[in-house]
RNA sequence: UGGGCUGUAGCCAAGCGGUAAGGCAUCGGGUUUUGAUCCCGUGUAUCCUAGGUUCGAAUCCUAGCAGCCCAG
């Protein structure tokens, strides 16, 4: 009767509503549609309560509501491997890493998308705020989702054309409240659970408490650059550049009460700098340096090329000039006004217009051309 | 042990006789698939101590204590 009834599309159920809902619409376009669970990581506490066990009893029920199979896959060791000794290795060398990024480019579309495609998957979906347009040549776009507030294509950056062809994000032209309002009209079991945050599949913790069992933290001192001493840090891998809470201090016999803000990292005394003022001139850059670029279409870019770039999830896209090295994979990026914050670990992703090009990972910042973060 | 200044919540800091501003931090909440940023809310303070003057003092006086600065 539908022509759909011919494709098959696996989609990611995490438990949460946007994915029932996307397994909802493609059901309801007809599509051979497959519920599949991803459990990969282990978060059993010492009750014996664990939240991918509840999120996975949600995926069952949503999955019978719609009336579609459903199974449960186990990715840790992929997960462990790829995303979590990468997270590690970054906060080691006290850069803050972005383990979603990698958990969609390693994860969720990589050993997710062969798994599906092993299951005769003609595609996959997942509940990503972000819209793929397939173009007469064949191309796929990667565009932000229409709700621009829930838009995750900073975090879908490093995928390629081949992986994007296979996906499909249903929810990538809607608003969010949309999406919650089909979930309650169709009465869905999830419609009106909490969104979750956290890293994906980790989850909301005490990211202190959380790192402490992985990594050994060293305290040290808070400096500013003129070498004054104003606290105590509690190992340089809880901070990221940009940060005001949790620095413990204020107030300053100078006589400016601006919040203190985390403006670099000296690891080799095992120094915290920090600074005062939101608009504090250490915090901004013009310049930074980014490796394992990525783009999101085969075609060749030129070597320098204008663009949109944003640093930071959730930040504005602002002007730039991407300059690209011989291999194309480092770039240099000079900014049309400085930013600020910018972190060394964290996705630098290209826009044009609502296109969404690719992007790689920042390396260094610079101000004029001095480098700061490392002073 | 001469002179000057200062002493208010964890940190800065208003207040100048009428019954304790504000900022920062903290804590709580909101936003958020990176517990960052951002937004909202959040303080019952021996006003260094002891006396005194006043109807009434953090505010005036006296003594003491502590710290800073200048002079030795």
């Amino acid at each position: 009767m539908n022509e759909n009834a011919n494709t098959r599309v696996v989609v990611g159920m995490s438990g949460g509503v946007d994915s029932s809902v996307t397994a909802l619409l493609l059901k309801e376009q007809g599509y051979d549609v497959i519920g599949i669970f991803m459990k990969n990581w282990d978060d059993t506490d010492e009750n014996g309560f664990c939240t991918a066990t509840e999120d996975y009893k949600d995926v069952a029920l949503v999955a019978d509501q719609i009336g579609i199979p459903y199974y449960s896959v186990n990715f840790e060791k992929q997960y462990w491997d790829k995303v979590f000794t990468y997270f590690l290795d970054e906060y080691k060398k006290g850069r803050t890493p972005n383990p979603d990024v990698m958990c969609n480019k390693e994860i969720k579309f990589k050993a997710f998308l062969d798994y599906a495609m092993d299951l005769g998957a003609d595609y996959v979906a997942t509940g990503h705020y972000a819209q793929v347009e397939r173009d007469e040549n064949g191309v796929t776009h990667l565009l932000r989702g229409v709700d621009s507030n829930k838009d995750q294509t900073y975090f879908l950056n490093q995928l390629s054309q081949a992986q994007l062809s296979k996906v499909m994000f249903p929810l990538g032209g809607m608003e969010k409240s949309k999406v919650r309002e089909i979930a309650e009209r169709a009465n869905l079991a999830t419609a009106k659970k909490k969104d979750s945050t956290g890293i994906c599949f980790i989850g909301e913790r005490d990211f202190k408490d959380f790192l402490m069992n992985f990594l050994p933290a060293q305290s040290g001192e808070m400096r500013t650059l003129d070498g004054d001493v104003v606290g105590q840090h509690d190992g340089l891998m809880y901070y990221t550049i940009g940060q005001r809470k949790g620095l413990g201090i204020g107030g300053s016999a100078g006589g400016s009460n601006e919040p203190w803000f985390v403006i670099g990292k000296d690891l080799e005394n095992n120094v915290l700098l920090v600074g005062q003022g939101y608009e504090n001139e250490h915090l901004y850059a013009t310049t930074l340096e980014a490796s394992d670029f990525f783009f999101t279409m085969d075609e060749e870019y030129p070597r320098e090329f204008r663009s949109m770039a944003q640093f930071r999830y959730r930040q504005e896209a602002v002007p730039v000039t991407v300059y690209l090295d011989e291999t194309r994979t480092k770039a240099r990026v000079e900014f049309d006004e400085p930013a600020r914050a910018i972190t060394p670990g964290q996705a630098i992703v290209l826009y044009d217009g609502e296109e969404c090009l690719g992007g790689g990972t920042i390396d260094a910042a610079y101000s004029a051309n001095t480098e700061l973060q490392y002073i």
